[in-house]
Formats: structure tokens, C-alpha cells, sequence
RNA sequence: AGCGGUAUCGUCUAGUGGUUAGGACGGGAGAUUCUCAUUCUCCAAACAGGGGUUCAAUUCCCCUUACCGCCGCCA
């Protein structure tokens, strides 16, 4: 069997959408589990939309989520180059074996010209296909409209290459991931492969990058099923090997339409400000559409690599669920050595001053709050109180909790007690119950005694272990906030 | 409109010609805890509808319906 060569070909007209990722992961994952190469082709045709700056964002989107190429316009290789705009020299000279074969013939039709055939198609309530008009058009005539200055575009002659290769219409190919599909190729209309300013179209510079690199299987989204039927009948009129075709169902958002801003990330690099960690993401995309045999979900790249098959990945559409992609967030971030996740959280931190605190108490920081994560831009909500000498306290806490007379009480006592305390992590642990004994016994709930002191020193009522939080703020800190709760006339 | 595709809990899915149709997220209840969270336990939740084939259909076939995609000198 021939190498297993598979691609993945984003067109930079944007950042790198997380449907391009899961594309590009399972192409990744059949090369991986074939031992066959993975290449990244960037096809930029449409030089008004593409953009270095998205072209950067692929490469950086890809690399992040550990998708690395094997060849591709970076890291070179054999066929290249990987980028369609320094191929445009390529492409003219098999326009030319197309039109010396006749699959292929000039036509001279102006935009106005189609225009009306599409609304008189539209009007008669007909799938508009081309009407071949300058199928045959003589020499003369040519000359005729080329004197004229109209520049012609070159259309794929569908009838011949189908009759030419095929007993009928009927053209059918064996998908991957569907099975066998087929279509009627009378009811597609003659496409253009080049258009009149000399540049290939994607349907064309496809067939021609797929076939001079040797790709082997053609794994994308299914809506390039339509698509696949013209270019194979390119593939065999130009003598070709076809390649194998996989199409995989397309990624919708929870209220099935497109996945669109509008939803909330949608590109790679968006998630990945947000706070989610690329392994999450990952794993997460790849439970779209494929399942691992042994039943548990969190897997690398790699062990789902181990585990892969191509056909028995679901040929439905399946829809992108964030809440489950923040818990698979949330499980990764729990992972994360603490000394990574130090360094990981910093971004999220600017807002604060981190030299107030020493790294050892920077670490234990992190340690009682990583729990309830779920991206790692949540820290930045956590932790307002651990730095400054004054906190903010929240509204509803100082009249809800504060303000109360027990939590008036309580504060006075802690006060009083708490000056007397070693403030270290057991002493604080073994007195802090103590404390709570103490009021438990006076009828006060230790969660509402505590609620006291939290929100005296933290400014809300929910949040990290209290005992590391007194430790962080140190003893100075915590008895001033403390005592600033305290209302003048519960001062004795 | 035409042509293609798809159809198992709300979502992602496992599964089989005979199963109490399994798991995960989410939801609900409870336990643990100084709060939130975590963790643990338990619960609810599905074979789109109609015809066949068959002793038997969620599973195979057909139709309907719904949804998605494609019909560009975009990619």
C-alpha cells in the first residue's frame, strides 16, 4: 500500500475556527495511526481576503493544540511549495491539457450575462446550472469577443469527462465515513476552473496541489461533498490517481445554526484567551463525532491516535456543547502542576500587584483557589482580597452579613481572641475551631460565624479556605480589616 | 424548487435481529465541608412517525417528517 499522505488546507480569511481544528485533528489522527505524513497547505487563491496575520494565527493555533505538520510552507518538503499563491505557475499548464483535450473551454459570458440566467433559473423555480452556451463557440467568434476585450474564463466540460470515464451519469465514489455516495452529474453545471483574470479557482487548484502532492485521502467537512464530484472527474481527466475521500459532519452551534460569534468563541486563539487550555479543547473536539472504545473520555492526542478509526466516526452532525468543554476545562486545570499553573495564571493577573506577595505566598494562593476554576481567566474574580491593605466589601454583604448584629458580635470577639494568636497554618486551623466551638454553643451556626469573618476580611461571604487566606494576609492585615468591619458602637 | 446527507436521553455518544438500551456533560436529591467549589452516592431523562421483512425490529428495507449541506469567475 502506498504512503498515507493526508492534508489539511485552511484558507486564511480568518483566525483558525475550531471546525478547521477538528478537521485538521483527524487527518492529523489517521496519519498518526497509518504511519502516513500530515501537511498543512495554506489556500490563500483569494489574495483580497487573506491576511499574514491570519496565516501566523493558523500556524500558531495548530502548534498550540500539538497538530504539528510534517511538511507544510514553513518546514518545506518535497512537494511544495505549500502555499497556493507562489503556485500560480503551476496551474496554467494543466489548463492547457484540459483545453488541448477538450474537458475543458473558454467561455466569454460577462457577469451581467450569468446573472440573468441565474434569475431566470430562480424565476422558473429551477436549480440554476450554467446554460454551456459558449461550449462550442468557433474561432471567429472568439476572436470576435476577444477583439472586443473581453477576457475569457475556462470551464470544465462535465458531460464529456463524465462520459468520457463513466457508463452513465451516475458518478459514485466510496466515502470514508458515509459509505458510497453518488450524484447525477447532468444536474451540475459546467464550473470554472480559471477565471478571466488568469487565476485558478478552488475547485481546480484543489484537484491539481492534492494530486501533485500526493495526497492519499481527502479528510473534510461534508460540505465539500458537492465539490467531490467535480473534482474527480478533474482527477481522471487529467489522469490522475483519486485519491480517497472522507466527509466528516459539520459542527453546529446549541441552537444548530452555524457556530458564530455570536455563541461565544469560535476561533482557537479566542478560546484560548478566555481561558481554556488547548488539551481541553482538544479532547473535547475530538468526542465530536468519535468515541473511545474503552468509555473514558479524557484522553491526549496520542492515545486517541492509538484508538482511532476512521470509519467509525459519526457521520452526523454534532452539536458544539460548551458547558461540556468547560468541564473537561475545569478537569484539566486541576492537573496542572501548581509551578506550571503559576506561571499559566500570571496573564490573568495583571490587575494586581504580585509583588505584594512572596512566591511562597503567592503559591499558596494559587493552591486554595485553583479548585473551582473552570478557565483560567477566572482567577482574576477570585482574588481581589488578597492584595491591599483596605478590601472591598460587596453590597449585599455588608448589609446582609455585616451589618448583622451576631456578625457584629463575632467580629468584636475574633478581634480579642485572634491579637493573641500564633499565625501560623495549625495554630489558625486549631483556634479557628475552637472559635467556631465557642459560638456553636451560643446558637450560632459555624458557617454564620464564619460568614463574619469572611466577609470582614475578604469582603464577600464565599471564597478560598479562610484558614490559608488569613495566612496570606498575615496577621497586621487581617486584624485591621477585621477590626474596620467592626461599627463604632459595637467598639467597647 | 432540485440534489445529496443525517436521525438513540436536552447535548456528545455506546450498543444489539431477542438488553432492566450503557456512559459522559448538563439537570434534580442527598452526604462531606467555615462559604462557594471539589469529592462521593442516588434519581429523572432517548431508540422521530408510519408501513413492511421476520417468530421477534431501536437494529434490515421503503415512505413521511425534521434538520443540515450544496447549487459563485468564495474557499
Amino acid at each position: 500500500m502506498s504512503e498515507v499522505r493526508v492534508r489539511i488546507a485552511p484558507s486564511p480569511s480568518g483566525n483558525l475556527h475550531v471546525g478547521t481544528a477538528r478537521t485538521a485533528l483527524f487527518n492529523y489522527l489517521f496519519a498518526k495511526k497509518n504511519n502516513g505524513k500530515f501537511i498543512l497547505r495554506i489556500e490563500d487563491t483569494d489574495a483580497e481576503r487573506t491576511s499574514q496575520e491570519y496565516i501566523d494565527n493558523i500556524f500558531d493555533s495548530l502548534k498550540a493544540l500539538g497538530l504539528n505538520w510534517d511538511e507544510g510552507p514553513d518546514v518545506g518538503g518535497p512537494y511544495g511549495p505549500y502555499t497556493q499563491s507562489e503556485r500560480f505557475d503551476i496551474y496554467p499548464k494543466y489548463v492547457q491539457k484540459l483545453l488541448d483535450s477538450g474537458f475543458a473551454y473558454e467561455c466569454f459570458c460577462t457577469p451581467e450575462e450569468l446573472e440573468q440566467e441565474k434569475e431566470e433559473a430562480t424565476k422558473a423555480k429551477r436549480a440554476y446550472v450554467y446554460s454551456k452556451k459558449c461550449e462550442n463557440l468557433s474561432e471567429e467568434e472568439k476572436a470576435k469577443l476577444r477583439a472586443e476585450g473581453r477576457k475569457p474564463a475556462i470551464r470544465f466540460n462535465i458531460a464529456k469527462a463524465q462520459k468520457a470515464f463513466h457508463d452513465t451519469s451516475i458518478l459514485e465514489f466510496d466515502d470514508l465515513v458515509k459509505g458510497k455516495l453518488h450524484m447525477d452529474t447532468s444536474l451540475l453545471g459546467d464550473f470554472v476552473i480559471q477565471k478571466s483574470n488568469g487565476a485558478p479557482t478552488y475547485n481546480f487548484a484543489v484537484v491539481i496541489d492534492d494530486a501533485l502532492m500526493k495526497i492519499s485521502h481527502v479528510i473534510r467537512g461534508e460540505d465539500h461533498i458537492s465539490n467531490t464530484y467535480k473534482q474527480i472527474l478533474i482527477f481522471e481527466a487529467l489522469g490522475f490517481d483519486v485519491p480517497r475521500f472522507g466527509h466528516l459532519g459539520m459542527i453546529l452551534a446549541p441552537d444548530r445554526s452555524k457556530l458564530s460569534k455570536r455563541h461565544g468563541a469560535t476561533a482557537v486563539s479566542d478560546f484560548v484567551k478566555e481561558g481554556y487550555l488547548t488539551e481541553a479543547l482538544i479532547n473535547f473536539v475530538a468526542l465530536l463525532g468519535w468515541a473511545p472504545s474503552d468509555g473514558n473520555e479524557i484522553k491526549t492526542v496520542d492515545e486517541i491516535a492509538a484508538d482511532f478509526r476512521i470509519g467509525e466516526i459519526s457521520s452526523s452532525n454534532s452539536i458544539f456543547e460548551y458547558d461540556k468543554l468547560k468541564w473537561m476545562n475545569s478537569h484539566y486545570i486541576k492537573q496542572i502542576p501548581i509551578d506550571k499553573l503559576k506561571e499559566m495564571l500570571k496573564p490573568y493577573l495583571t490587575k494586581y500587584n504580585l509583588n505584594e506577595l512572596t512566591d511562597e505566598q503567592y503559591t499558596k494562593m494559587v493552591e486554595i483557589t485553583r479548585e473551582p476554576l473552570t478557565l483560567l481567566s477566572d482567577i482574576t474574580d477570585a482574588v481581589p482580597y488578597f492584595f491591599g491593605k483596605d478590601v472591598e466589601i460587596e453590597p449585599e454583604t455588608q448589609t446582609g452579613t455585616l451589618d448583622t448584629e451576631t456578625a457584629q458580635n463575632v467580629l468584636v470577639d475574633f478581634v480579642e481572641k485572634a491579637k493573641d494568636w500564633n499565625w501560623t497554618e495549625e495554630e489558625l486551623h486549631s483556634k479557628l475551631e475552637i472559635f467556631r466551638g465557642e459560638w456553636k454553643e451560643k446558637g450560632i451556626k459555624p458557617k454564620v460565624t464564619m460568614w463574619a469573618v469572611r466577609a470582614a476580611i475578604t469582603g464577600r461571604t464565599r471564597g478560598a479556605d479562610m484558614v490559608g487566606i488569613l495566612e496570606i494576609l498575615g496577621k497586621e492585615t487581617s486584624l485591621y480589616r477585621a477590626k474596620k468591619a467592626i461599627k463604632q458602637e459595637s467598639k467597647v
